[in-house]
DNA sequence: GTGAAAGCGCTAACAC
DNA sequence: GTGTTAGCGCTTTCAC
């Protein structure tokens, strides 16, 4: 491996000590205009580039944060992800900072994960996404001192750092509007309930219904996957009830399209025999026309990140616990209850 | 920062050096059982986790490898990017070793994020996907030692690893379907020609036409850019010339689909008065029934990364250059021409 | 302004 | 079996 240059190359091809030859390329004012230029001339011609990994291990600081994608399964066809990996990419990209990802499903593995993360001093700081009931990811971060944001609440006791969306207002507006167009038999597929973002939106789905007098009934609650197998789990059991609801929301698009192409294959019309919503917006969700709650996640990405870096900068943060209002989306997917 | 545990730590509690305590913990067999259990046993009880960065240091190895995503605008909404990520992570899994992500557009910037990865020395391996002409990563890749992947061929005077789909084979078969549906005039919407695969999928189209005796005409192409914008556009222009296309190919099936979704909006019943196929069969294509050619992303990205460990361990490739057949799916965005 | 020396936490060559 | 020594490439006191 002679091909390594190093600051020692560039010391014994300059005269200059290796500390010198540092502090010339990192840029201190104390080194003589002269030194600095021949030793960057030098540097430049012998093509040196710092080790990472040497600076890294002196500077006890990586430049880098973790992200672990908590994905069941071969795949993860969620859009969500993609752009949430965007959004955080492009914003640690202009800190010149870089993101260690893993995939890891949850279970018995994920938090040796994290802590072949943290404790191997991988990285500075972590985003936890799709936070959990009593999150054992973030109750670990908090034993830790390492900086952490999550994507979501989580009822563990204490204080962290989140960015989330207010699903339970949402999913109440959402199920209002769908309330004052007649309906009153509407179903809802929910993501697992272990996750908190599930519980928030059937909860705002639940006082709606209590605000207009309607009983809430287990019936036309169906635990969906978020995949869209469960989307089509859940359209399946709510339509085959007797009293069928006349309105579906999902706790994700992508339940909310596969329960719409159930839906229609069973000879449905969508927007007239039957209502369907889901939240997120993302990406086939325009195109099939589907009312919906919009997250920016490509933005969120990018604020967890900013966050973050603040964290790990050690600067105050304006808003250590920032709850989003999702925008309810109203297309061609959701229309008057038409059943008597 | 006394918080640090570090071997010496375990070196002053149990009295041993900090080379025994390393071999012990590394499970060298040369120490002896008494001494390794009670270096053990004090390790676990200070909680020890070994140093990645320092490991790094001085195996001169980070088991990292780095992937950066070619992405413009904000958001990368392909599902492809996402599958592909999944596949590379889990089969890293299986290796304990992971990956370094970066979102970085082409232009200008792109070849220093190869640069700080490659000569930082922050990876072992890297993967480079959605490969162009005369690809400036692939020809700054070969001038240095680290090995790497291509997902793509790529027309440069050397030889490199890659997997690849063949997607004129694939194209080709596609063509020759809605040839034999009677389709005489094939619209076909593009990828960014710069794009390796794009020529290759074109070249099947055109070698189709050849085949059957069909003069091939500019105006029946549109170059699009892969996003769902593209492939609007992309309609919009074919389905306006006076000799409408009764069959639209897309090099993607993003584009295909809102392809489709432009004709419908002006009256077409695909499948009927309008064909449609795309390249991909990524998630929402089957809900919308469309004709396309499947790539096993996921599995790409298993295998990519596995020839790539191959390489970083100096192990021989069985299959250095792996071009994959598509899959053709046929559903019902195509159907034979009822246009005289 | 510049250099010598120490050290980040780890592993490896070589003695004993 | 175990310890000593050296070193991965870099930054950072602290002298001079």
């Amino acid at each position: 491996m002679s091909g390594q240059v190093t600051l020692k190359t560039i010391s014994k091809q300059t005269g200059f000590s290796v500390t010198t030859v540092s502090r010339a390329l990192t840029g201190y004012d104390d080194v003589s205009k002269e030194t600095r230029e021949k030793i960057l001339e030098v540097a430049n011609g012998l093509g040196y580039y710092p080790n990472f990994t040497a600076r890294q291990l002196q500077k006890q600081r990586t430049d880098t944060i973790g992200l672990i994608l908590p994905t069941y399964g071969p795949r993860f066809n969620d859009p969500y992800f993609s752009e949430l990996i965007s959004g955080i990419g492009n914003q640690l990209s202009r800190f010149g900072m870089s993101l260690l990802l893993s995939v890891q499903a949850p279970g018995p593995n994920e938090i040796s994960a994290y802590r072949h993360m943290v404790e191997g001093k991988r990285v500075d700081g972590l985003i936890v996404v799709r936070t959990r009931n009593e999150d054992d990811r973030i109750k670990y971060l908090l034993t830790t001192t390492l900086p952490f944001v999550a994507f979501g609440r989580s009822n563990v006791d204490a204080f962290f750092n989140y960015i989330d969306e207010d699903g339970e207002a949402g999913v109440y507006e959402l199920t209002k509007y769908l309330l004052d167009l007649g309906h009153r038999r509407i179903g809802f597929i929910s993501a697992p309930f272990n996750l908190m973002f599930a519980n928030f939106r059937l909860e705002g789905y639940r006082k709606a219904l209590e605000d207009y007098g309607i009983d809430f009934s287990n019936e036309y609650i169906y635990e969906g996957d978020l995949t869209r197998k469960g989307g089509e789990l859940g359209a399946k059991k709510l339509l085959s009830l007797n009293q069928k609801p006349t309105a579906i929301i999902a706790s994700n698009d992508l339940m909310a399209l596969s329960a719409m192409t159930y839906a229609q294959d069973i000879g449905l019309t969508i927007g007239k025999d039957l209502s369907i919503a889901g939240f997120d917006d993302v990406t086939p969700s325009d195109i099939f026309s589907l009312t919906t709650l919009r997250q920016p996640i490509y933005n969120i990405g990018c604020l967890l990140t900013s966050m973050l870096q603040k964290l790990i900068q050690n600067e105050p943060l304006d808003e250590p616990q920032l709850l989003l209002k999702p925008q309810l989306i109203i297309r061609n997917s959701t229309g008057i209850n038409i059943d008597g």
